[in-house]
DNA sequence: CATTATACTGTATAAATATATAGTATATTT
DNA sequence: AAATATACTATATATTTATACAGTATAATG
């Protein structure tokens, strides 16, 4: 991070007290009428410094498009979806599948994620994963053998161990002895990875 | 605040949404992209039903101009230390004890609670209860049958389903095949409810 | 049975806003 | 001495955006 002017300070400060007070962030002109400046040049080029420099980023294009890089996890807590597994479709948060947001702080499990998902069924059962648990799923490609992965198979969501015997052979291994592994051959089948398991949470 | 529809409470959580993931407030055009309207007149419309009933503030003229009106509950957090189970003793919220503190908002389970006790051995298994889970402890002496338990009987710490079978007997009952029962006689042994589990969180 | 609330599509437009361009001036760095 | 960063004014404009208006349809309410 580099060192910030006096004068970006004000107008970092600005865009913070603004957010404060309003719930959303200023436009140029806006903070031309905070910091008494005439011209919205004037906030937009402390505004493209300041970006520069990494203490904010710009949407281009959108109307009050800032938002203030804060890299430092001070106990900030956010609101996650709560996404439940949809019998046909991937999980989204776009839609009807979203129960409600639950409030979590951020850095709460070791790894940061995206959403949880509501779990149904008990095929993770010797996993410790029962039905209505929680899920936090972190959307990645990246999965090692062994991971807790959120998989869509044709349509179908579920929630298996993931393994990759063969180059195009996946094994989804339910945690059950009365569920059954489901071989996937990549060739053949379309196998779409939703992202992994990094944590858990059960409200009982 | 008057009743919200499973409509506008998805219009709400998708503003949650949006602000945190870009830091601002969605646009009317935003709103039906995550929420598949095909006119600005629908988000339109939620937005004033949900002005009306006071779930939002929409200031007017000004682009992105709402804010989610949440006096009640200030997602304040708390830190909550995690002990482990000591072999001897009660687990105590004694500094030696208390393997580190986390940052959970207030709320975050559908009770309140007092600790986190760090879950060792697999007694629980069939219950989802792991080794190193997290459990959310209640001070509490008010447990009913088939209450998660943590429970004290001579210097020893166990996590149990607790179930009052007589007057004086009182069984803890593991959710494990391998493990046994354990019988408490009142009258014989001392028996002491550190308190109960009210939720769990895995990191992993 | 009329009214109101909900839940949408579709079109239009005035106002809000980001952003480029043209300048001026000072301080700092190379 | 030239280049670069800071710190502004002033004007212009394409785009974004809020918001009104005109419909359609269904369910709930009094």
């Amino acid at each position: 991070m580099k060192d910030i002017t006096p004068q970006q300070q004000k107008v970092l400060d600005c865009i913070q007290v603004y957010i404060n007070k309003t719930g959303f962030p200023p436009t140029r002109a806006d903070i031309c009428r905070e910091l008494g400046f005439k011209s919205p040049n004037s906030a937009e080029t402390h505004l493209r410094a300041l970006e520069k420099k990494d203490f904010i980023s710009i949407e281009s294009g959108a109307s009050r498009g800032i938002s203030i890089n804060n890299p430092e996890i001070k106990h900030e807590a956010n609101e996650y979806p709560i996404v439940g597994l949809v019998a046909a479709g991937s999980p989204t948060l776009a839609s009807e599948n979203v129960e409600k947001v639950l409030n979590c702080p951020k850095g709460f499990f070791e790894s940061d994620f995206d959403y949880f998902l509501r779990v149904r069924g008990l095929s993770m059962k010797d996993a410790g994963i029962m039905e209505d648990d929680l899920i936090a799923v972190k959307k990645t490609q990246e999965i090692k053998n062994g991971d807790i992965v959120i998989a869509r198979i044709e349509d179908e969501v579920t929630v298996k161990y993931f393994q990759r015997s063969a180059p195009n052979i996946v094994h989804l291994k339910p945690a059950n002895e009365d569920f059954s592994d489901i071989e996937v051959n990549l060739e053949e089948t379309e196998l779409y990875i939703e992202g992994k398991s990094v944590g858990l949470i059960r409200e009982n």
